[in-house]
DNA sequence: ACCGAACCGTAACGTACGGTACGGCGCCGC
DNA sequence: GCGGCGCCGTACCGTACGTTACGGTTCGGT
């Protein structure tokens, strides 16, 4: 009994262990140096003792928060049925309009900006985690998709791994960076609409099968 | 004559503590929780009453290092005289492999790291002054080069920000982040020479006039 | 030689915070 | 009812660190 509860090294963490998470998320997006043990307990309305019989310490509660948003974030694959000139398209869009609205959430840049000092303080886990639940999980989703329309003969492109992160940087550019850094850079809906439609746009330019394929969107009503 | 080395809030270091500037950025680099007022005072060989004399606090100490390091990194701009197609590829390789070289060195990471943090407690001066002399720096050396080859029928693009953001995305990728985030990616200079290369190819795919004619009009890559 | 300014080294202070201990309270099985 | 248990609230402890204070030393100016 006690053994299940305790230590959260692997099991999912209770309602009630949700809701203190999502108390620390609370009060890393409210950014400050609010983000005490004591603050957290007083958020959650739980005392420090019990933080540190669930999670073993600071670190570990903090672990246990990015994980926990993580299984949050999870979001669904491509259909995977039919794949034609148009379904790439809008399944890039979708991805890209997807990740720019998870890099520009307020919940995301608190989480990396954690992640960051963690990983300046010598031990990486945090850095670890993020990275595999944001960059590397998106990669590995997307993958099949470019190779799918690879077989279709819907792109053209040697290293799936390379077309993969010139996608990437197609889409994020310089936007992470700057939210981490405090840039107050404003991105509405319309922008995220417009962003990734632009980098899907582009990515088809450089990797689009030649002839055939989808070479370049046509240029659809603006919005 | 005490006000003249009091503060440091607009003149230039002196030689000295230039010296002490160093030691700030020696122990970040070396990462770990070592950026204490102390550990600067002992590694620079200097009292903590001088630090606090020269810096006002540790912000202070903290913002002079990240002006210090930015008065040394100010690269040259481009040759300015006779642009073709061959020096505009050229430049943009330096550029790329100059950023690439800039992002991936010690220095930088350990530095927008507290930048990172800095922005996360609520104040963001360290940021500002980050994004100033980095992102926003290299886009205004950048943007001259970009639009004297518009001017010289060697670039096709509307609006100048936007091409370099593209730009910016297809050189930086994934690699900031993941190097912000702890993740031990080795760049060589061999990796940088290619990498340079490959972005500045897909730049000129995108972005490029075609040679001898004009190529197939793309619509605009933003609104 | 003398003075004062600047600076070094170190001790001391106050506070913030991670981590622990303890009393009280509601709840579940018997 | 009742004993144990999990949890809340809070007081407490130890330490790390930012900041200040102070005695001793070097050095340039007169």
């Amino acid at each position: 009994m006690s053994e299940a509860t305790s230590s959260m090294l692997d099991s999912d963490p209770t309602p009630r262990q949700g809701e203190v998470l999502d108390a620390v998320l609370g009060l890393m997006v409210e950014g400050g140096s609010r983000l005490t043990m004591t603050a957290v307990a007083s958020r959650a309305s739980c005392s420090k003792e019990t933080l540190y019989k669930w999670f073993g310490d600071r670190d570990g509660m903090l672990t246990a928060t990015v994980r926990w948003q993580a299984s949050k974030v999870r979001a669904g694959n491509w259909d995977r049925q039919h794949l034609d000139a148009e379904a790439l398209v809008e399944s890039l869009e979708a991805f890209a309009a997807n990740w720019l609205n998870v890099i520009s959430s307020k919940t995301s840049i608190a989480l990396n900006r954690v992640a960051v000092s963690h990983a300046a303080s010598g031990k990486s886990d945090l850095g670890r985690i993020v990275l595999e639940n944001g960059r590397f999980a998106i990669g590995e989703r997307l993958k099949p998709l470019l190779e799918a329309a690879r077989e279709a003969g819907l792109l053209e492109f040697d290293d799936t791994e390379a077309a993969f992160r010139s996608f990437f940087g197609l889409v994020g550019r310089d936007i992470q960076i700057r939210l981490l850094l405090g840039d107050n850079l404003r991105l509405s809906p319309a922008d995220i609409t417009r962003d990734a439609r632009a980098a899907t746009r582009q990515f088809l330019t450089l990797f689009g099968a030649a002839r055939g394929g989808p070479r370049i969107r046509k240029p659809d009503t603006n919005a």
